[in-house]
DNA sequence: ACCAACGTACGATGTTCGTCGTACGACGAA
DNA sequence: TTCGTCGTACGACGAACATCGTACGTTGGT
C-alpha cells in the first residue's frame, strides 16, 4: 500500500486560502528563499537535491512551513517526494509579487 | 536645544544597504503592513493617527523594525515624529517589489 | 513655572521560530 | 528478507519576536 494511502496527505491550501503575510513570511528566510530561487531554474525538485546546509530535519520544516503558505507544491513518489514551485497559483492570487521577489533577492544575490 | 542634537540620530540605511529579506519580515506582520498601507495614501503621518490597536511602545517597536529595513523615514519635528514611505528608495534598489505587495494585501483585504 | 501631550527606553512575559538529534516508517535494491 | 536510503515526526533548546506597563525626557501651551 503507497504511502500516500497510510499517512494524512500533504496540506495544500487552495489559492483563495492563500495569505499574503503568511508568504512573506515563508520567503524571509534565506534556506527558504534559496529553496524558492532553485525552484524557479528547476521546475521540479527531490527534497535532498537543495543547495543547502541544514539537517534534514530542518529541511522538512522549512518545506512546511512554505507548502502550507502555498508557496510549493510536493507530491509523493515512491521513496522521494518532489518539490514544485505553485508560481502560476501565487500569480493568479497575488500578481506579480512572487516575481518580484525573486528577481530582487537574485539582484542582491549578485550584488554586494 | 532640539531633540535631534540630544538624542542619537534615527538609524536610515541607505538603499544599498537593503537587505529584501529583512524588508519582506518587516512586511510579515499585519500591524507593520497597516503602516505601510495606510502611508501609501497619506505622504507623511504623526505616529499617534495610525490606524492601529497597540500600545504606543509596540508601536515604537514596530516604527523600528520598518526603518531599519528601511521601509520607512522618520523625522523629528518639535514633539512629534513623522513618518513617511520610502516608496523611491525601495523601488530604486527593489523594483516592483513594494507595490505588488502593498497592492496584493489590499486585494487581500477586500475579499474575504 | 507648571503641566499635559507625544513618543521612547527599558524590563518583563509568553509565544513563535530555526535548529538539531534521535527514532521511526516506507520504499527500493541486493 | 535484509539492508541502506529518503524523508518525517517528535522533543528539546536557545534566540528572536510581539506585546505590554512603567518610568522618563522633550516639547508646547497655559
Amino acid at each position: 500500500m503507497p504511502r500516500s494511502q497510510r499517512r494524512p496527505a500533504l496540506i495544500h491550501p487552495e489559492p483563495d486560502e492563500f495569505d499574503l503575510l503568511d508568504v512573506l513570511h515563508a520567503l524571509s528566510d534565506p534556506t527558504r528563499m534559496t529553496i524558492v530561487q532553485t525552484l524557479r531554474a528547476a521546475p521540479e525538485r527531490a527534497c535532498g537535491t537543495f543547495p543547502v546546509e541544514v539537517a534534514p530535519s530542518t529541511l522538512t520544516h522549512h518545506f512546511r512551513v512554505l507548502r502550507e503558505a502555498g508557496v510549493i507544491r510536493q507530491r509523493e513518489d515512491g521513496n522521494r517526494r518532489w518539490t514544485a514551485l505553485r508560481g502560476e497559483d501565487l500569480e493568479t492570487r497575488f500578481p506579480g509579487v512572487l516575481d518580484a521577489i525573486v528577481t530582487a533577492y537574485e539582484s542582491e544575490l549578485t550584488r554586494p
